[in-house]
DNA sequence: CTGAAAGCGCTAACAG
DNA sequence: CTGTTAGCGCTTTCAG
C-alpha cells in the first residue's frame, strides 16, 4: 500500500475534475462517450488502480463477506468455503475466511477482525453455545451453517443445516439392514448436532427392534485425541459388530487404530463423505451432505439479509444422501 | 456496513475531541492516565468498533496480506493456506484468499481484488507461467510460493519452494531399492515443477543404471481427467512395475482406476503426501513437503520486503521428506 | 496533556 | 454532460 496513483492524478492528465473520473471509471451513462473513453484509456496506461477501501467507506459498504469456520483441514469445512466462495463472488461479493481451531477466543477475534473489516454480513459455523453473538454481531447480518447457534437466540438468526436425524438414521438403518445387532456410536462434541445424530442412532435401533446400550455410546474429544482408544473400547472389549463415527475427524481417528485391532467381519458407518472413502479395502456407509447447496442456500439468505434487515428469520434442513457404498464395484 | 457508532459519537459522550479518543483508543502514553481509561469504558459501552478501512486509508497499510492458490480442495494448498494463516496472524497480518480454479483469469481478477483491498503483500502460488506479473503487480510486494514465477522474470521475486528433483529422486530410487525395474511416471502439467521431478526421475534410474524409456512418460492434463486411463496404459499396457504420480491429484486418478486394473505386485509412489495414505491397502512411496516452513518462509520474507522494498531477491530450496510407507506397521 | 484542522481516495448531491 | 463541494471515519501534524 504504497504511494499509488490516484484518481486525481488521472483527473489532472486528462484535464477534467475528479467526479468526471470517477464516473467515467463506473460507466456512468451520464458522461459523454468520448470522454469516457479518454479517461479509461489515460487511467489504464497510467496504471490507475481504484482503491477499494476509499471506495468501500464512502458507499458504506464493502461488498465482502466473512466467513468463520472452525477448522478448514476439515473436508467439510474445506468444500464448505469453497461453496460459499462460489455463491457469493457470483453475486459480486468477496469472501474473507477466518479459521478459530474450535477455540471461542479465536472466533471472538475473527469476528471482531471481520467487524472491523466492514463485512457487510457472515457466516458463522459456531465453535460454542457458549458465545453472546447478538452482542458480538451487533447488526451485522449473519446467518449460521452446519451448526445451531445457542438455543437462546436461535431465532434470532437464519440457519442452514443438514437432517441429522435422518441422515444417521439411514445410516445405521443400513448397517443393519446389513447384519449387524450391536451398533457402536461415537459421537462428536458439538452439542446440537450431537443430539441430534444421537436421536438418528436411537431412532433406527428402536425401528430395528434392537436395545440401546449406554456402554456401547461414547462421546469424542473435540480435537479427537481419544477416538482411537473409543474404538478399540467399542469393537473389541464392547463388541460391536458396526461402528459410526459422527464425523469426519471421528472417522479418520477410528481408521488409523484399525489395523493394530485387525478385526474381521465388521462394519463402518460415518456422517460426512470423502472421496478417498472409495479407496479403502473396508467399505463405510456414509451420509453426504449437501455442501454446494448449504453454501448455496446460506450465501442467499446472507445477501437477502442484507438488503432486508427485517426478513423474518428461518431454518432450512436439507437431505443428506446416504452412500451405501457395499455395491456395484465393492461386492 | 449499517450506521454504526463512530469515534465522534464517543468523543462527544466522553466530552472530548475526536483527536483525543484515537489516541486513548491505541493506548497512547501521551494521554493522562484517567482521561484514557475513561474514554476505553465510554467506547466499551457504547460498542464502539473501529473502522479498520478508515484507518488503513489513512495509516497507508491495511496490515493484509493476500494470497493467491490455485485449488483449495487440494490437501497441500489447504495445508499451505492454513500455515501461512497462522504465520501471518501471529505477526498481525490477516490473509485473505483467492481461489483461482488454475484459470489465469480468475487468478487475474483474484490479484485485482486484492490490490483493490490494498493488501500490503501477496504470497502467489501462480497458475501459468504466461501472466505478466511485474505488470500486475506494480509495486506491491510478491512471494511466490510452490511454484516459479514465468522465467523471464523470477529474479524480480523471492520464491521459495521444495527441492523437487531430491524429492523425486529419492522416491524413484527408493521404489527401485524395492524391486522395481520399469518405473512409470505420471507427471504433472505445471511447466517448472514438472520438469524438476521430471529430472529427478531420470536421475534415479540413471544411478539405478535403468534406461529410461519415454513410453513411460505421460503427462496429465491440468485437471486430471485422463490420469485413469494413463495409469492403466503405463500399468497393463507398458508392463511398468511401478508408478510415480507427480502430486496429489494425479494420485487419487490414479487410486481410483487400481480396482478395475485388479494387478498384483507392484509399487506406487508420489510427491506429496496424505494422512489417509496410511489407510490404504497398497503403501504409498512419497516426499512430504515440509508445508509449514514453505508457508512460515514465504511470510517471514514478505514481511521483510514489506519493510525494505529494495532486499534483494532470493530462492528458499526447502528439502522434501520421504515417507517410505511399508515400515513398522506395513510389513 | 488536549484540541483544531487537514487530508487519505473516493462518490454523491447540487449546480450549472 | 461536467465541475464544485462536502464528507465517509480515522490519524496526525501543529498549536496551545
Amino acid at each position: 500500500m504504497s504511494a499509488n496513483i490516484t484518481i486525481k492524478d488521472v483527473a489532472k492528465r486528462a484535464g477534467v475534475s475528479e467526479a468526471t473520473v470517477s464516473r467515467a471509471l463506473n460507466d456512468s451513462p451520464q458522461v459523454k462517450r468520448a470522454t469516457r473513453q479518454k479517461i479509461q484509456a489515460i487511467a489504464h496506461s497510467l496504471g490507475y488502480r481504484p482503491n477499494g477501501l476509499a471506495r468501500s467507506i464512502r458507499v458504506q459498504q464493502s461488498h465482502t463477506l466473512g466467513m468463520i469456520i472452525p477448522d478448514i483441514l476439515n473436508g467439510f469445512f474445506t468444500q464448505l468455503s469453497r461453496a460459499i466462495e462460489d455463491a457469493a463472488s457470483q453475486a459480486g461479493y468477496d469472501v474473507l475466511i477466518v479459521n478459530t481451531d474450535e477455540h471461542l477466543q479465536k472466533e471472538a477475534k475473527g469476528i471482531n477482525l471481520m467487524l472491523e473489516k466492514q463485512v457487510d454480513g457472515l457466516i458463522i459455523t459456531s465453535a460454542g453455545a457458549s458465545t453472546d453473538y447478538p452482542k458480538m454481531l451487533g447488526n451485522t447480518p449473519a446467518v449460521f451453517v452446519d451448526r445451531m447457534p445457542p438455543a437462546d437466540v436461535v431465532s434470532q438468526y437464519d440457519r442452514v443445516l443438514v437432517d441429522n436425524v435422518q441422515g444417521t438414521q439411514d445410516i445405521i438403518g443400513c448397517l443393519i439392514d446389513r447384519g449387524a445387532r450391536r451398533v457402536g456410536i461415537i459421537n462428536s462434541a458439538v452439542s446440537a448436532t450431537a443430539q441430534e445424530r444421537l436421536k438418528g442412532y436411537h431412532r433406527a435401533l428402536r425401528a430395528a427392534g434392537l436395545p440401546t446400550d449406554p456402554a456401547t455410546e461414547a462421546t469424542a474429544r473435540v480435537d479427537g485425541s481419544n477416538v482411537p482408544q473409543m474404538a478399540r473400547q467399542l469393537l473389541v472389549n464392547q463388541k460391536c459388530d458396526a461402528l459410526f463415527a459422527a464425523d469426519n475427524t471421528i472417522m479418520t481417528g477410528v481408521l488409523s487404530k484399525l489395523p493394530e485391532l485387525s478385526l474381521s467381519d465388521f462394519q463402518l458407518g460415518a456422517f460426512d463423505d470423502n472421496d478417498w472413502f472409495d479407496f479403502l479395502p473396508q467399505p463405510i456407509v456414509t451420509a453426504k451432505q449437501p455442501i454446494a447447496e448449504l453454501g448455496r442456500i446460506a450465501v442467499e439468505r446472507l445477501l437477502a439479509r442484507i438488503n432486508d434487515g427485517q426478513l423474518p428469520t428461518q431454518e432450512f434442513r436439507l437431505a443428506a444422501q446416504i452412500i451405501p457404498r457395499p455395491t456395484a464395484t465393492h461386492p
